[in-house]
DNA sequence: TTTACTGTACCGTCCGGACGGTAAAGTCAA
DNA sequence: TTGACTTTACCGTCCGGACGGTACAGTAAA
C-alpha cells in the first residue's frame, strides 16, 4: 500500500491544491479535484467520504512535511543557540530554492471553514516559543518569525511582490541576522 | 468615527467582511451578506450588481484605507531616510493600537477568483520599491517590509499567534531598528 | 419625478454527498 | 488448485438544496 510512487491520498491533495490556486478556493469542487487526480467521483469519496475530510488532510499534509523539514535542519543543529531560527530560515530557503510546487491548499480549508487553520495556530505557537526560547534575543527572534511568516504569506497568496533576487537577499540577509557565531548586537548590520 | 451615518456601500462591506471571517469565503453568499447589512437581497443587488463587484469593492476599501493612512504618516516625515519603513510601522501599530476591527474580506475576494489579488500586487510592488530607494539598507528595507507582512498576514488569517505583547515587542522591536540615527532629527515620543 | 431602496417570486446551475454497483486482489479451507 | 468469500478501490448516477442572479411591483423620502 505504501507505493513509492503517489498514492492516491497524495495525488488527490495535490490535485484540490492546484485547483484551489488556480480558480480560487470557492470554486473547488470535488468534481474538479476528482478529474484531475485521475479518478471518478465515487473513488474520491472513497478516498476522503467529505470534503471536509479532503481539506482537513490537506492542512495536516502541510503541517507534517514543514515539520519534517524543520526537524531534520534541527537535528544538524544540535539545539545551539539560534538554532530553531536558522532551521527555519534553511527550510525556507530549501522550499524556495528547490522551487517546490506546494501550492496553497491551505487556503482552501480555511475559506470554507475558518476552523480548519487550528492545527496551524497551535504548530505555530509552540514553534514561536521554541524559537524565543533558543535565541539570545527574543525580539529578534519575533522579527525572524514574522520575515518567514511574511514571506510564506506571499508565496500562500501566490505574491510576486519580491523578485527572485529580492528572495535571495531577504533570506541571506536573515541567515546573517541569524548567523551562528555572532555575538554583536545586530541593530545596524553593514552588509558587505 | 468618521461620519455618524454609515453608507449603504459601507454597512454592506462590513457586513460580508464580517461574515466571510465568521463563516469563511466559501460561505458567504448575497442573502447573509443582505441579512446582516440591514436591507434586502434587492436593495445588496441594486448597491452592487454582482459579487464580484461587492468583492472588488472590498479589495479596493481595504488598499484605499491603507494607502490614506500610509501617506499621513509619510506626510509627517518629510522623505526622511527610512520614512517610508517607518510609516509602515506606524500604519500597522495604529491598526493594532485601535483595535480597527477591519476583518479579511479580501480573503473572500481572492477565494471567490485569486485574480482580484491584483490590485495588491500592484500596490505592494510599488511600496517595496518606495521603501528600498527610500532605505540606508535595501536589505533591511526588505525584512522590514516581510516583517510587517508577516503581522498583516497573522491578522489576515485571523491567526493569534503573537499575544498582545509579542506584538507590541515586535513593533517596538521594528521601530528601533529603523529608528532615525540622525543626531539632528529629535527621535519619536512613544505615545500618541 | 427620481433615487434608493423593499419584498416576493422564481430560474438555472452547480455541488456535496448518498448509493448501488463492480472488477481485481487477497484469504483460506478442502 | 480450486472455488467461495472478503476486502479494497474504485465507477456512474442521481438528488436535494444552496446560491447567484432576474424580474417586477411597491414605497418612502427628497
Amino acid at each position: 500500500m505504501r507505493a513509492a510512487v503517489l498514492t492516491t491520498k497524495d495525488k488527490i491533495l495535490q490535485a484540490a491544491a492546484e485547483i484551489a490556486m488556480e480558480v480560487g478556493p470557492v470554486h473547488l469542487s470535488l468534481d474538479a479535484v476528482a478529474r484531475r487526480a485521475g479518478l471518478s467521483k465515487g473513488g474520491l469519496l472513497y478516498t476522503f467520504p467529505t470534503k471536509a475530510k479532503l481539506l482537513e488532510a490537506l492542512v495536516e499534509h502541510h503541517v507534517a512535511e514543514f515539520d519534517e523539514s524543520l526537524r531534520m535542519q534541527e537535528a544538524k543543529r544540535n539545539h545551539k543557540v539560534n538554532s530553531v531560527v536558522q532551521a527555519c530560515i534553511e527550510v525556507y530557503r530549501a522550499e524556495f530554492v528547490l522551487n517546490e510546487p506546494e501550492p496553497s491548499g491551505i487556503l482552501a480549508a480555511i475559506a470554507n471553514d475558518p476552523s480548519f487553520i487550528d492545527p496551524i495556530r497551535r504548530y505555530n505557537k509552540q514553534l514561536l516559543d521554541r524559537m524565543k526560547e533558543n535565541s539570545e534575543d527574543p525580539t529578534m527572534a519575533l522579527i525572524a518569525f514574522l520575515t518567514i511568516e511574511g514571506l510564506r504569506s506571499l508565496k500562500l497568496l501566490d505574491m510576486d511582490t519580491l523578485t527572485h533576487e529580492d528572495q535571495i537577499t531577504a533570506i541571506d540577509g536573515l541567515r546573517q541576522l541569524f548567523a551562528p557565531c555572532d555575538p554583536d548586537k545586530p541593530s545596524q548590520p553593514a552588509t558587505g
